[in-house]
This record gives C-alpha cells, sequence and structure tokens, in this order.
DNA sequence: CGGTATATTGACTCCACTCAACACCAGTGG
DNA sequence: CCACTGGTGTTGAGTGGAGTCAATATACCG
C-alpha cells in the first residue's frame, strides 16, 4: 500500500452567527462558494510554526489575515510595558483590521496555524465590487464583537474561580473540542494575562475546581468537564458556595468571630 | 422678520479611523455625501428622551441604530440577575446588530439623544448594491472593537484608582468637550458597572482625585483635568505613589517592614 | 539527562467588597 | 416654608480574597 497523503484543501472559512437566519447551532459558515474562491483569489496562504509573530503593533498594516487552522493570541503592550492579551482567535476567525495604516496589537501563534493572508486593498476593491461579502465581513465583525464584550463580562468578575470557569466554558464553545475533553492550547500565563489574574490565582483556581471534582485536567492541554451542574453555576455567577476550600483551615492562631450565613 | 427656527439637519453620522489614509485627528467622518443621503433614506429619525430603552435584549431585532446626538448604554443581563454594562455610546456610534434576529443586549438612553432607525433588510439590500459602504461600515466595527478591547483593559487593572481615571480619560477621548471641561453624563451607578468595580470604590477613587487635585468636579456631571502629568501616569499604569491618602494612616498598630523597591 | 521555562503551593499583606450610617438633592404635599 | 420621602452619592469600619514574594515541583527541549 503507498504511502497515504492527507491532502487537506486551504481556503478562507469565515464563521459566525448570520443576522437574520435562523442557523441550527450557533456558528455557521458565512462564506458561499464563490465568496470563498475570491476571497482565496486575493490572498495567500502563510503558515506560522509556534510563537511566530504574525505582525506587531504599530508595524505598517498592509494585511488582514484570516485564520485557517489553529490559535493565535493578539496582544497589546501597555504603557508600564506589561503587555495584555486581548484576544484568543481559532479557525475561522478574521483579525489585523489597522489603524490609520498601522496594527494595533500583535499577533502571534499560540499553536502551528494556518492562515490566509489578504491585502487590504485588494480587499477593498472586491468589497467594492462585491457587496454581499461586504455584509458578511460586517457580520463576522459582529460576531467578533460579542467575543470581545464576552470578554469583558469575565473580567467584571471579581472571584478568580468564576473568571476561570468563564474561561475553560469558552474554550468549550470556541475551541475545537472531542469527545468531552476540551482543548486548552495556552500556557496558563497567557490564560491568567487574558482573565486579568495572577498565574498563581489561575493555579489556585484550577486546583480547587479538580479538588471539588467539578473539572478534571487529563494533562497540561485537555480537560473535561466531570460535575455540569455545579460548572454552569460556577460559569453562571455567585453560586460558589465553598466549591472546595485547600484545607478546612482549621483555625491557626485567630479566634474567627462572625460566621457568615449569607443564605 | 418672521419667527427663527433653528432648523438642525438630522443625518446619518458614522465617525471612525479610516483603515489606511491618514487622518489628521483620531475620528474622521466616514461617510460620503451619497452614502449619508443612501443610509438617510432608508431610515427615520428617533428621538429618545432620557431613560428610553431603545431594545431590548432577546427581542426580535429588524433595525440597527446610528446615533446621531446624546449618549446610549448598551447593557445585557447576566444570569445572577445583576446588569452588566458593556458600552456608551456617543454620536456617530453604530449598534444593535442582531444575532440570528434576536439582540443581544438592551439599549437605553443615558441622556436625551436622537437616532436613525435603519431596517436591516434595507441596509443589507444597500450594501449588496453599494460596495463600498460596505467598507465604511466594517470600518466603523473595527473602530467599536477597539472600543471594547479599550473596555478590557480597563478592566484588567486592578486597582480602583486606575479605572476611574482611565474611564475619565475615555470620556475626554470619546464625548464631546467644551473648553477644558469633560461632560460626565451617565450616574456614578452605570460608571461603577461599567468599569466593574462598586459605587463605593468609585467614590473613594473620586474623592482621592479630588483631594490629591488632579481632578475637579465643577458639579456631578462636568470635571476637569488639573494635573495632567499626575493623571496620564495614573492612566498609563502603576504609577500611583500614594496620589493621596484620605489619611496619612499613621501606622495604626504594625510595624511596616520591607519597602518595596520594584525599580 | 541536565537546564530552563513553566506551573504549583505556601505565607503574608493590602485593597476592594460588604454592611451600614449619613449627606444631599428633587419632588410632593401639608 | 418645612417635613417627608426616595433616589443618589459619600464616608466609615471590618473582613475576605487576590496580589506579592518565595520555595518547590513539573514539563519542555536541547
Amino acid at each position: 500500500m503507498p504511502t497515504r497523503r492527507f491532502q487537506v484543501t486551504i481556503e478562507p472559512r469565515l464563521s459566525g452567527v448570520p443576522f437574520l437566519d435562523r442557523s441550527r447551532g450557533k456558528a455557521v459558515s458565512l462564506l458561499s462558494a464563490d465568496e470563498t474562491s475570491a476571497l482565496a483569489a486575493i490572498g495567500t496562504v502563510v503558515q506560522w510554526p509556534k510563537g511566530t509573530v504574525a505582525y506587531r503593533a504599530k508595524g505598517a498594516a498592509d494585511c488582514v489575515y484570516n485564520l485557517v487552522q489553529g490559535v493565535v493570541k493578539t496582544y497589546e503592550i501597555l504603557p508600564d510595558d506589561s503587555t495584555s492579551i486581548s484576544g484568543f482567535h481559532f479557525a475561522g476567525d478574521l483579525f489585523g483590521l489597522a489603524e490609520q495604516g498601522h496594527y494595533v496589537e500583535s499577533a502571534e501563534a499560540v499553536i502551528p496555524s494556518v492562515a490566509f493572508r489578504i491585502p487590504i486593498d485588494a480587499l477593498d476593491a472586491l468589497l467594492t465590487r462585491n457587496g454581499s461579502l461586504g455584509v458578511r465581513l460586517l457580520c463576522k465583525a459582529a460576531d467578533q464583537q460579542r467575543n470581545d464584550r464576552r470578554h469583558a463580562r469575565i473580567l467584571v468578575r471579581n472571584d478568580a474561580l468564576g473568571r476561570f470557569a468563564m474561561f475553560l466554558n469558552l474554550l468549550q464553545e470556541l475551541g475545537p473540542q472531542r469527545a468531552n475533553v476540551t482543548y486548552f492550547p495556552m500556557s496558563r500565563g497567557d490564560a491568567a494575562q487574558f482573565i486579568g489574574i495572577t498565574l498563581e490565582a489561575m493555579s489556585r483556581a484550577s486546583s480547587a475546581l479538580e479538588r471539588a471534582r467539578v473539572v478534571r485536567f487529563v494533562d497540561r492541554h485537555h480537560f473535561q468537564v466531570l460535575d455540569r451542574e455545579r460548572f454552569d453555576q460556577l460559569v453562571a455567577g455567585a453560586y460558589h458556595p465553598t466549591v472546595g476550600r485547600a484545607k478546612p483551615r482549621a483555625v491557626p492562631g485567630a479566634p474567627r468571630k462572625r460566621t457568615k450565613q449569607k443564605q
């Protein structure tokens, strides 16, 4: 038997929820066959090994990127030199929209990734000719706006446990998932930055969730939800009625006063 | 001489930073005269007294809105019944993009406002015909994405003072400003929700800033920055080296050790 | 296998949340 | 004019949880 090669067709992919159509599940492919090939015609395929910086903030921006495979993070450097991760992008996403000819953030492949690089002037011309494609892109933009707001919803939580649970939930819905195990592509540090807590707080939250048998990490990059009910409660809101403390905290030296009975 | 009426022309207004053009300042009008009138033709003007709910989350969505005057907040109700404000919108903004025919958030006028209501199917048809308009809208979407990320950047700060300062800075840049006094249209509660801290923490931050003569509130809805340098430092990052504590906190009981010298 | 980066756990401090009281203003009605 | 009211904002303690510093453990990659 000859060596079998799996030839994967690489083509632009825009996933999202349409404005009006009643789509079954959530995200569907937004592009028709014609639109796909029209985009493919003006773009080129680029491959990024893990860690590749696709573009840098403030650099001249001539192209937008449509991710076909992999995971990419976009981040910006804050005035105090720390970096803030603004988003993780999966297959079907679009990123690299410029401001006055310059990127506003940097992009880096979290795992080996494949993308379509589309010159922005060619895209502009294509859109002017093909109006319905503009609607699709606008729809995708609205989709990504929802993701940004979801990010904000994570960040307004002030309990590390809740933020972490919401992040895992996000990975389940946005990222690839096989059986009931979900892929956790990024480093702990990246995830912690994204949800706005320290690495340590995140690690503690993770341990607490495992101790309480709510989730399980099969390895550092794959997890599964064991107790869907409690997990959803955590994601939904306050309900974290002592999910599991490290130790009963057997009163070391301090006399504890007023036990909270907040219902 | 007959009674003079001040007739203000109400027309769609899309402001934002273009992808490529070198615009002088930041935001410019994105629409040409033709595009403006094309949009005006398919839309109707709506006036909202303060507090009006323009649309509700989960309601059937048939229109998008382009704000011409005023301030509108969009918010969603979280699973635990609290509400989270996802954004404040000013003149030139676009909101109400639907998901599967339903709004994903509610919108409410913070002050009396005027907007263009544009049926989404008419917009769709117009975009299909007029491709370059699609580019403009996409550009506006990118603009609003940057605002969402700015919101996220506020939320990752973990000091109430910094969040508040960043919020004031946002108002200065996005909202209307006369002379050196900036308009603070929303209630303290709304602002606090937006930046993800409690009303009390925000009030304290505000007081601290006034005590340190960094900003001054001429009244509850107008402020000015007195010390631009320190203000910018606060906005930029960590630099809040005791901007002003309520009391010197003269070492209550504990002798302080280890002064941090983190460079 | 060794060396480095990454991740976990522990101890301690500090800031923001919580609860609570009070100040301020507008509108209402005597 | 004043008291009453509710909404809104400010200020005051006390507590808890996340940040910080530090040590250890584990994974990753040559």
